[in-house]
DNA sequence: CAAAAAAAGACTGTTTTCCGCCTTTTTACT
DNA sequence: AGTAAAAAGGCGGAAAACAGTCTTTTTTTG
């Protein structure tokens, strides 16, 4: 029985090398290829395949948006992300949205057949190259998972993020220029860092903002 | 005649799909493929090609700090770059590099084919999908004098999105603390950001630091 | 070689952040 | 009703960042 694919990307190197990749396996059967997430959308109302391999980064619809809204309409689907990005930034986000297999573009063939048959029987699929940094993430999650920021702490910092000094925070906000500062030396202590670049950075990564 | 090209990437998916997208024209010969920088520059010992396909961001030398070097040792080579990146901060970067090519991977084999003749006959070639950029690009940099950063600032980013100080920094680097100072302030201007938070989330995006 | 660009160093203000340590009010819970 | 947690406000001092202008040295390049 052979293992049903749809391929979602905006590049058609890519498309055009997975194909490739994939013509060698026999048991692996790429039904249908989509260069953005609106022909994918139409595309999957017609032809529901086992495997969706879907780019992270796409024109309008990313991936990331995307798959929420694709696993909740075809919840027997499943999802391999395919990423340039080994930056562990989006790998977090993605894993929280439910994803099936994260891929690096970087991938081989044989990891690539891998991924798609170990996630079509149900099982999840991490590429090796960026397992280990999951790993880390997860662990440094923990870390600070018994101090999470309060809703109000998130407000403060992602407007850090975007650069924001303590005084324009105070007005953006209506706060006092003293509570914007005793929030961000809380941030600042919760996340264990020891300024606004370094939580800017933590805070990137972990996903905690945009 | 037909024209010789070779390939560097470190995506095997990215190869594949060149390879495809070439084999169709008779008159390119892709004579090597390789997925690194130091692969690249061992087997262009052997076999010079008229143009060379090379990836921007590779893992060790990347591209842009690749060009320059290899342009030097081969000046009859062309290179055409290839990138994710529609981000106009390094298309102008190689442009001024000498590069003779500049590719979106998004590009269709018609392009693609296309840039490789064009430049393989002594022209230049910039992808029309950022055409437009480049050219807004340079009209906006002789009004701010915006340019790429240097590799020293470069150095200096990567232990600012540390969390580095700058006392920590002219120390790591044997440097005074008011160079450190001068450099910050000149990173700022570049990117155009007015703090370290917003300058760490814009390098994390932009992929400028680890 | 001369000119340009990059790297390094220097100084002075001003602003912002960072580090303590503290009080009051509101909200949530059980 | 009691208390724990969150939100808000407050202050002073030290450290760091930010802004501006400037000089010297080295490297690159036409």
């Amino acid at each position: 029985m052979s293992i049903k694919v749809c391929i979602a990307d905006d590049h058609p190197m890519v498309i055009n090398g997975l194909l490739n990749m994939l013509s060698i396996y026999s048991q692996i059967d790429v039904l249908a290829t989509y260069a953005n997430g609106e022909e994918l959308q139409q595309g999957l109302l017609s032809i529901e395949p086992d495997v969706l391999l879907l780019d992270i980064q796409m024109p309008g619809l990313a991936g990331d948006e995307l798959a929420p809204i694709l696993l909740k309409s075809y919840p027997l689907m499943k999802i391999v992300t395919l990423t340039n990005f080994d930056n562990a930034l989006y790998v977090n986000a993605m894993l929280q949205h439910g994803v099936q297999g994260y891929l690096l573009k970087t991938t081989d063939p044989e990891t690539l057949k891998n991924a798609i048959e170990i996630v079509a029987q149900g099982g999840k699929f991490t590429d090796p190259a960026i397992a280990d940094k999951v790993q880390q993430l997860h662990t440094m999650k923990k870390e600070i998972g018994f101090s999470p920021l309060t809703l109000r702490e998130k407000d403060i910092l992602q407007l850090v993020v975007n650069g924001a000094t303590t005084k324009e925070i105070a007005s953006a906000l209506h706060l006092s220029f003293y509570t914007v500062e005793n929030y961000r030396a809380k941030i600042l202590l919760k996340l264990d860092v020891k300024n606004m670049a370094e939580l800017t950075k933590k805070a990137l990564i972990l996903g905690l903002v945009k």
